[in-house]
DNA sequence: CGTGCATTAAACCTATCGGTTAAATAAATT
DNA sequence: AATTTATTTAACCGATAGGTTTAATGCACG
């Protein structure tokens, strides 16, 4: 508990900017893409109906999280997921797994007899 | 694939509410103080220093995310935790899980062996 | 070497956030 | 009935978000 009140200052910071990169669609939707691979920044955009520009500083937003890792190759800009941070999202999430406890355990189920 | 397109307007607008309340401080501590049990509003404010007012409006970010219920009990407003949409949220990091099963099992085994 | 392509930076706009203080509401107490 | 207590609302403020358009940058290639 007192642990947790110490540690707080570095963690919390990583977890606002995790959870608040992860609470807009096309930035969660960028994820998604990169789980497919690594991908420059115009096929990144390519699926939304935004700026280039636009999509530009949501990718800036995942990498100040950490969530993403950006690698020059030439011209381009290509992009690989870090899912790092999505584990400490996960951790504290499952941190409070204990309060629910049977909605975790269902939703476990329902994943895993999923399609993918 | 499809399903998850279909789905992403109502879904995302939960999602959006749910990552955007879990990206501050004060609210997911407010959210840790629920875990013990319900408490009024002055009660959950109480450990945080900002006015009571500030903690009336975090209040209500959570409770439009889904995450707690209000209880009107007399004058006080009794605050519980609703901890369905954080099933959603976890829902959707678990998706991701087979991306960095190896952080994940990793971070699994450190909660595990944990103090709590 | 100049032109095109990928990406970011700059300037700007409107809306939302997160906080404040002061007033309003509503129930409990005396 | 008057007053205290719990909480929200209102009005306000500066900072940040999320988008635009228009340069600027920097590499590639004919």
């Amino acid at each position: 508990m007192l642990n947790r009140m110490v540690e707080r200052q570095s963690d919390d910071l990583d977890l606002d900017a995790v959870f608040h990169a992860l609470a807009h669609p096309i930035r969660r939707a960028t994820l998604e893409e990169l789980a497919d691979g690594p991908k420059s920044v115009s096929e990144l955009a390519e699926p939304h109906e935004v700026s280039l520009a636009a999509v530009s500083k949501h990718l800036r937003v995942l990498e100040d999280a950490g969530l993403l890792d950006v690698e020059q190759d030439g011209r381009v800009r290509r992009c690989h997921l870090d899912s790092a941070p999505l584990s400490d999202a996960f951790g504290w999430l499952t941190r409070y797994r204990v309060f629910w406890e049977d909605r975790f355990d269902a939703l476990a189920d329902h994943l895993e007899n999923e399609d993918r």
